[in-house]
DNA sequence: GTTAGCACTCACCGGTTGAGAGTGCTAACA
DNA sequence: TGTTAGCACTCTCAACCGGTGAGTGCTAAC
């Protein structure tokens, strides 16, 4: 028994059904709704056929039958295989983005407020990435008995200031060499290389292990957040117009994903050079949200840096509108960014940070 | 029938009750649990006084009562009355808010989640509001036929371009004279001022009126998002765990109140001088939250500049613990941007704005 | 291979019922 | 006169129950 072309076109029919509708798809429905010439009987035995191969799932004995997540990633192969993709209609995307200004982070938030309610469902963006950082100068400063002030200078004459507390009480001398020492040996490299260094620099300095210790943990900090500018949100609230979102616990879980930027950040983040990603419920590795998929897309800006776009939707999303829409928005940004590079100068939005 | 000492200690108990517990309270409860010496039948005659007087509601003839808007009311003002407030211990605050960062969105961010965790409501944290920038010069520069580049030098060379869209075709010598007569009209004036100003000077130019007011919308605007901060907020999913909001429709309606920021820091937006405020039910004056209280306070930088902090949750909010969470937080952050200015630069803040 | 027919399962809906909580009223009491 | 005990009454809520309908699996006939 395998996947002959007719289980195919009955599958694929159940899962527009479900899509539309929310509710386990009976056989009589897809015989009459969705004329295949064939008789309930004939697509129930088809549909107990599937059933085994793993692509439906029945909810309890006398109801109809709902698409697996198997069955979801088939379909969306299938389709982007075909190049069935409504080749979108960037106009929509133009119009609502019709951007009066051009900051940045309005960008961003305008850019996650169109998507989400192009889509109906949750939109995340994410600002094109920077490029790292090279530590020039590591200064330590005290400031009370159990916090010091970390002071980095990085290229481009770029400062990140920042108190750190710790638990021994170091004295001006003792920091002043330390920041010394450290200069020396961080010098040219980026703050993740840095934070990888300080273990085996913290094991050298055995009279400040632990200072070195918690620097280590704090430019590894440092770092991400530095990297990831502000996360563009919309439409977490429309998640809550789906039925499968009608539990109250699901959906505050859900909501409190959301709320962590910081993780939701790097769960959208994408990674490798592909144009789309289609995660489907399990896959996208994140238990809270393992009944939702994740739809992807990157934009790049002139000096080539990457952006991603994300839909975050039931598993039974409109995958195609989204994808269209995803690409006509990425297509959009791209421009937006790449030509003007208005809203561009990524490095001035985060203006404190200006030496 | 008047409300004598008795009668508002019943109230309070009930009061008390059903802030915790969510349920309609009856005269039985009280009379056990909160043991007032009276029996059940006499707190009976007694809340039935207090409903006449309009402090409690009666969902249906056979459950417990609930208190009113009004007896929230009163129970507020008698507690911030009798500084029955527990004068709040900013440690808890202090060790949150440990902040390892002092860029001002981080902080602004880390505030309200802090906040929110504290108080397990939604918070909210609007930055300082910043000086009123005074325009020096007004520029439109054609784009496309239907668009507009306009750019705003303000003092302390601060620079806002953004392309505006028009409907009609202008050619860039109409639109050169009209800027110099603009510049000259509006030079020296703020934003708001001159979106103020704009309709008049519109009716006066009467080729030209159409670009004018829609100008003017848009100085509007401009003049609100550029006054606007960065919004932060904490903890919105904390109000799916209210019995209150577990309806679905409740949950979307407030939640996507949450989601317009703009819209949000308006409703919070502290007027006037005063440490504290607390609006009650419909007293928020936004009908979608009309059964929520808002809670705000106020801090300051050391350039004298305010922002405000606020909470929103159920109506049976814990006042007396959200008051003094508020008071710690405002403190904290009063002293952080007081003294060291750290995170403060708010101009520089919105760095793609520097000339 | 397809289809009609049939027995069976199970969620869902509407009505009923009983328990429990709470009230208002009245009458007795201090 | 204020307080309390008692009682009848109301109303919600949860549980129960039977009917209905959707859907299945299986079998036998085409």
């Amino acid at each position: 028994m395998g996947m002959d072309e007719r289980k195919f076109r009955i599958l694929q029919a159940i899962i527009d059904d479900y899509i539309l509708t929310a509710v386990p798809v009976g056989s009589r429905t897809i015989s009459k709704k969705y004329d295949m010439g064939l008789s309930s009987a004939t697509i129930r035995n088809e549909m107990s056929d599937l059933e085994e191969l793993g692509y439906l799932d029945q909810p309890h004995v006398s109801a109809g039958r709902v698409p697996s997540a198997k069955a979801y990633r088939l379909y969306v192969d299938q389709m982007l295989a075909s190049g069935r993709i409504h080749s979108a209609k960037p106009e929509a995307v133009i119009a609502h983005l019709n951007a009066r200004t051009h900051q940045m982070e309005d960008v961003i938030d305008q850019a996650a407020q169109v998507l989400s309610d192009l889509t109906n469902y949750t939109a995340v963006v994410l600002p094109p990435t920077k490029p790292q950082p090279i530590i020039r100068t590591l200064q330590l400063v005290p400031v009370t008995a159990n916090s010091v002030l970390v002071v980095i200078v990085t290229d481009g004459g770029i400062v990140r200031d920042t108190v750190m507390p710790v638990n021994e009480g170091l004295d001006a001398d003792t920091l002043y060499h330390i920041s010394r020492s450290l200069t020396e040996q961080l010098n040219g490299h980026t703050l993740a290389e840095a934070a990888a260094m300080l273990p085996e620099i913290a094991a050298r300095m055995r009279d400040s292990e632990h200072l070195m210790t918690s620097l280590g943990g704090f430019l590894e900090e440092t770092e991400e957040h530095a990297q990831r500018g502000h996360v563009g949100i919309g439409g977490a609230s429309n998640m809550l117009s789906y039925p499968e979102y009608s539990d109250a616990e699901k959906a505050r879980s859900f909501l409190s994903l959301i709320e962590t930027r910081d993780k939701l950040a790097s769960i959208i983040a994408h990674k490798g050079d592909v144009a789309f990603t289609v995660r489907i419920g399990p896959e996208t590795g994140v238990p809270e949200i393992s009944d939702c998929s994740i739809v992807t897309a990157t934009y790049s800006t002139r000096s080539g840096r990457q952006g991603t776009i994300g839909v975050i939707g039931p598993t039974r999303m409109q995958y195609s509108r989204v994808i269209s829409v995803l690409g006509a928005m990425g297509q959009q940004l791209s421009q937006l960014f790449g030509t003007t590079d208005a809203g561009g100068k990524p490095e001035a939005s985060k203006g404190s940070d200006q030496a």
